[in-house]
This record gives C-alpha cells, structure tokens and sequence, in this order.
DNA sequence: CATGAATGAGCTTTCATTCAT
DNA sequence: GATGAATGAAAGCTCATTCAT
C-alpha cells in the first residue's frame, strides 16, 4: 500500500495532538470552502477564518496553501479506507445477497455524509502529480474490489449468475459517488433511502440467478 | 428552453464571426488547459498562449476571465443538446432494443470524444451562480428524458420489463460521464468499444422480458 | 512671442485642411470627455468614439495621446489670443471707463463659451514640461497687460484712481477664470449677466476716482 | 452637515490607530504627486514608494487607487473645515475690520501651506460623483459664510459701506485659492506677506465706509 | 482615406508567505 | 502559541499604438 506520507508538511508545533487537531480544523474549513465556491476562489485567509485561526497561526500547522489541499486529499483517502475496511468487516461473515446490501448501503449512505470530500477528490484528481495520484488510484481499486470479492463469492456459491464483475462493481461505485457528484439532480426523485433500495434492487436483479 | 445568453459577453470586435471564432479558439485552450492541470493553475497568459493569441487580442473576445469558463460551459451544454437532438432524430423510428443500442453507443462516444468538456463541466458545476447552473441541470434531465423515452417506449411494446426506469436512465447517464471523469480506471480494462458492448449488454440484460 | 508649435505634431495625410479639421472634432472631444470625466478615465478610444472617428484613422491625424492633450493646450491658447487682440481692437479707442466694461463683458463671457477649456487649462498646466507651459504663462501676462494698461490709461487721464493695478488686475482675470472653474457655485446666485455687472460694478467702484 | 465616509474605505488591518496613520501617509504622498505631475501620471507604486511602503502594504490599508483620492478628498474638506471653524473662533469677538484682516490672513496662509490639497481639489472635482461633490460644496459656502458674515457684521455697526457682499465674499475666497493655482503667476510680483497686505488693503478700501 | 485586429508594456490588484512582536 | 503587518511575485486587465487590408 502507498502511505499517505502526512508527514512531509511542515508545522513549527512539536505538539503532535495539537497539530492533528488544528489540521483537522483548516481541512474541514477548506472542504467546506472549496466544494461552495471552487478551488479558484478559495484562499488561504478565508480557510484561516473559516477554521477560527490567524492566518500567522494556520501557518504554525501547515506549510503551504498546496499542503492543505494535499492534507484533504489524504484525509479522503483515509476516510476511504477506513470506509474499506468497515466494509470488508462487515460482510466478512454474511452471505452474499446480504453483503452486497450491506455494502452498497454503508458505501453510499458515506457519499451522503462525505459529499464535499467527494466532490473535492473528483475536481483535483486532475491537479496533482501522477505520483500523488497513485494513492487513490489504488483505494480506488480496492474499493472495487470489495464488491467485486463480493459479486465472485456470490457466483462461486450459486446465489449470483455469471457476468461482467468487473462492470457491475464499476457501476456500483459509480453510483455512490454519482449521489454526491450529482446530489443537485437524483434528489429531485429520490431520497437516501429510497435510492438506496432501488438501486440494490436493481443491482441484485441484475446479478440474481432466476 | 433556458436560453444561453453567450452574448452578454464583452467583445470590442464588431465582426461575429470572428468573435465566434476566436472564441472557440479560447474556449478550446481553456477546456485543454483546466481539465489537464485544474483551474487554479490554469492563468490568462497560458490560456492565451495556447489559444494562439496574445493577451491583448484575447481580450478583444472576451471580457473576463470568468467569460471563459462561462463561454466553456455554455459550449459544454451547447454540444450536449446537439447530442440529444442527434440521438432523437437517429432513434425515433427505430425499434426500442435497437434504439438503445444506438443511444447508449453515441451517448458513449459524445464522452470519450469530449472528456475534456465533460471533466471541466462536473469540475467548474459547484463553482457558478445557480442561475447559470440552470441550463446544465436542464440539459442532464433532457439527456435521461432520451434514454427515459426510449425505455418506457420498449415496456409499452413488450420489450423491455418494468423496472425503477429513472434509475435505468441515471445509471446509464453516469456511468458515460465516467468513461471521461474515470478514463484512467476503465482504460485499465476495456477499450471503448469493449465498454460500450459490454455496458449495452448489462443493460439489456436488467431490463430485457425474459 | 512663444509661437506654438502645431506643426510638430505628426499626420498621415498631406492635406492641411483636412488635417486641421479632423484635428478640431478630436480638440473638442477631447474637452468635452475630460471636462466631464478627468483626464485619467478619457481614453483614445472614446475621444476617437465621440470625434466620430476609428482610432486607426484618429491615428492619420495625430501622433501620440499626448499630442492631443497638447493640441487641445495650444487651442486654448490660442483662443486667448485671440481674446486678448480681439479686446485690445476693441477697447482702443474707447475711454478708459467703456473699455474696462467692455473688456470685464467679452473677458467673462469667453471664459463661459470656453469653460470647458479654462477648466482643461488648470488641470493640465502641471503635467506639462515647463518649455510647454511657457506659452500660456506668457498669454497669461498678456492678458493682464490688458487690463492693466487700461487701468494705467484711466490713471493718467483721472478717471481711475492709484491703486495695486497688477493686484486689481490679478482679480480680474481670476474672477474671469472662476467663472468657469467655479460655475456651480456661482451660478447659485448668479446668472452670466448679473456675475458681469456686478463685478464690473465692483472694480469700478474700487478704481474709480470718487 | 454631510457626513465624511471615510470608514467606507476598505482595509485588512484591525488597528484603528495604525490604519489612520498609513493612510495619513499615503494622501500625503499621493497630494504631492498628483499636484506635481497630475493624476494622470501618478501610478500606484509611485504612491508606495512615495509613502514608504510597499504595494501589498499599502493596499492593506487602502482598497484601491480611487480610495485614495476619495480619502485625499476627504482629507481636503477636513482641513477646509478646521480652517472655517478656527477662522470663527478667531474672529467672533474682534471688530469687523480686525476680523476681516485676520480672516484673510488666515485664509491665504492656509492655501499657502496647503497648495497641493487646494491644486489637487481643483484638479479633482469634476472626475467624482455628484454625492461626493456635495460635502465639497457645502464646505465652500461655509467657507463664503465666514466672510459674508463678517462683512455683514461691518455693515451693521456702520463700519462697512453696503455692497454685493456675496461677490466680495467670492473674490475673497478665489483670491485665496488663487494663491495656490497660480502661484507661478503671483509669485513674480508678490511675496506671501505682500500679496495678504495688498490684497487685504483693496478688499477694505472697497467695502469702507468712507 | 478608413478600418479594426493585433501587440505588449505596464497598470492595478491579489494573495501566499514570512517574521517581529 | 498566537497575531497581523509586511513583502513582492504574479495575476488579471487596460490601453496607447501599429499596420495589414
């Protein structure tokens, strides 16, 4: 696994705890930020007040204005792993059909309440360099890989028919991302919850056997 | 229809053509620039220099810089609608499976000829006024009442079952978005053929009777 | 006499009359737009708009913009030279008392046809090298010399009294200038007739022999 | 009274004290400038440079370049006022003659120390709104007041013969301000203290009774 | 003669960053 | 630890001027 190398930014604060915190702060201020107004339009003294800082003291935690968007670009990542990790614990032990549910459940019901991340991840991929983009291209892929891993187990024990996994997992992930990315359009029609149901139903009869 | 009001932009040339033409010209440079490195990084000196103008000229066409990325977007919903007009006029008197097939490939092409438009529309989405945000949502519920229309068209005729249609068209509407805002995962696995008959197939099979 | 050198300044076209034409609509647009709004906000491309004018063709009539604020200067001039012939011819043969009225009448009255002009004068006096402000320093004298050799040839003949002549002068070709700096004060009070008679009135009460 | 709006002007810094003092800076430097070379020629660096800042400094305490007028502007009519309101203090209890010459003194002595304020406010009137005009043109006539007022007094206890007080009042005033603008003028013929005795001097041979 | 597209130096302004207090 | 004054490179934009048509 690629670690998130956190640790390359600067801070004049020896108090680790204290650093974590006030980073804490300044990247939920500038997510808040960045995902109202764009990257453009967002700068460093409108995160510093946002997050209830100085400028001079957001300095103390935090080297550059690039290290902020570097520092929430790891915070989405970790957030996704964890949300990989919470996943693939879950479903561990429960048969497929119900896993899958699960799954996609937890996975979308995270976009809801992390919507600004994922709007974030989508508009810097592009901004950074091919060596920083490599961490979320594999979370990226492990992410498939939990419904995937899903999807095969399910075929293995006869309860899902043969097709292209790889797709179905694709069109998965996409459409928990796409509830954030596209919040403005499906909550026209559907609620959470409703997009929650509809969507594993029609994930599970694609997959079904009979 | 939401009218896009592209002549409220300032030029000092009295010649439409031209302003059309080098217009396109900036517009082109813009959408290469942004969706390469964000538009943060992206200034007027590179946007000129890559348009082929100088500063000064580019400033004949366009009275701000923000005139740029709202000349973008109004082209980015611009060929949109020319996708849906093309897509309607092509389907319209084909038999439902066949018109999907076709809409579904075109839609797909649109992307994959025109990632750049489509990375810099979900990129620059959150960043305009919600009167400008209009024509877009507009355009995407114009681009589902397409593939909306041609299933409800096959359920009438009995060839496709009832199934949550919205979700069927949004599914379908996402995961071509995708094929550009994710080129660099599905590249991995599929060409864009591959993508498009294994897609077209995932959807036949989740909506085919029988 | 400081002649002014018009001539200096470049054209295209060797047809003077033309030259000498086009060159009055920019002079008087020229006025007009930084009377109104200051020097700073008048661009060539206004003058050129309101002397009905492309700029590339204002270019064939004139060199540089600075040529038109020295162009503009020069008129000014040249207009108060004429002034100061045209009262000097008028006021010759009169006795001191009648020319005096005369020359306070036609001095005012130039100042409100022309106030956009004397205004003009005042805010561009400073910019100019002083080889430049050479000539209207001179005319300026001059047109003091008007009045007071009036006032001399009043004092000798016994109808005016001794007086601070340079000083009686001084006042009135300020309150000449006033007129026109000052109009929308006094013009509260004052209409153009009743400012003549009045401060005819005045000066004569201050000079006059009992 | 119209209330002066200083406090419009934008700026970063929270303290009050400090942000009067650069700003008290910056119109100093910007008053020598502009009555120097005009505004025209007086660019935003050469202000700084000027004040002893540097550019960003400068515009901490500043929101822009026409701030800067408006607040040498202000500080204009600042001083015009204090100079009214010590001139009424000076001369309330004196007799009308003794006022007046104090009042003159006073006057002049002012532009005299003052004449790049007075240049710079000619030069500047025309370019503002008409509601910034105003406090200009109250602060004039309470300027006309001074003296009118005087004056009226004189004629009352029988000192002062009647006249068209108004127009010597306005004499008085121009030939304050006249001092500062031409300058190059009066300075041949006149020191300071000679042109304030010979002015004074005409002034009440003009209005005494006697 | 007339036009206006093109140029680019230079202007105003912003903003990430530093550092004395 | 915290503050915000100061810096200056660089951004967006303007505008006098040229020149091909």
């Amino acid at each position: 696994m690629v670690k998130a190398e956190v640790s390359t930014v600067r801070t004049f604060s020896p108090n680790n705890g204290l650093v974590e915190d006030r980073r804490r702060q300044i990247i939920q201020a500038a997510l808040h930020l960045i995902a109202a107004r764009g990257i453009q339009k967002t700068g460093i003294r409108e995160i510093a007040r946002a997050s209830g800082m100085t400028i001079g003291n957001l300095y103390h935690y935090v080297g550059t204005r690039e290290d902020i968007i570097y520092l929430a670009f790891n915070y989405g990542i970790d957030r996704a792993r964890k949300l990989i990790k919470e996943i693939n614990d879950l479903c561990e032990t429960l048969e497929p059909r119900e896993a899958l549910k699960i799954a996609i459940d937890r996975y979308i019901r995270y976009h809801h309440a992390n919507w600004e991340g994922t709007v974030f991840l989508y508009k810097e991929m592009g901004s950074f360099s091919p060596s920083l983009r490599l961490p979320i291209i594999e979370t990226n892929s492990h992410l498939h890989d939990v419904f995937i891993r899903i999807i095969k187990k399910g075929c293995k024990s006869g309860v899902f028919k043969a097709t292209d996994t790889d797709l179905v997992a694709g069109t998965i992930v996409s459409m928990g991302d796409m509830w954030a990315l596209k919040r403005w359009y499906f909550k026209k029609n559907y609620t959470l919850d409703k997009y929650i149901d509809s969507f594993t139903e029609m994930v599970l009869s694609l997959i079904s056997r009979t």
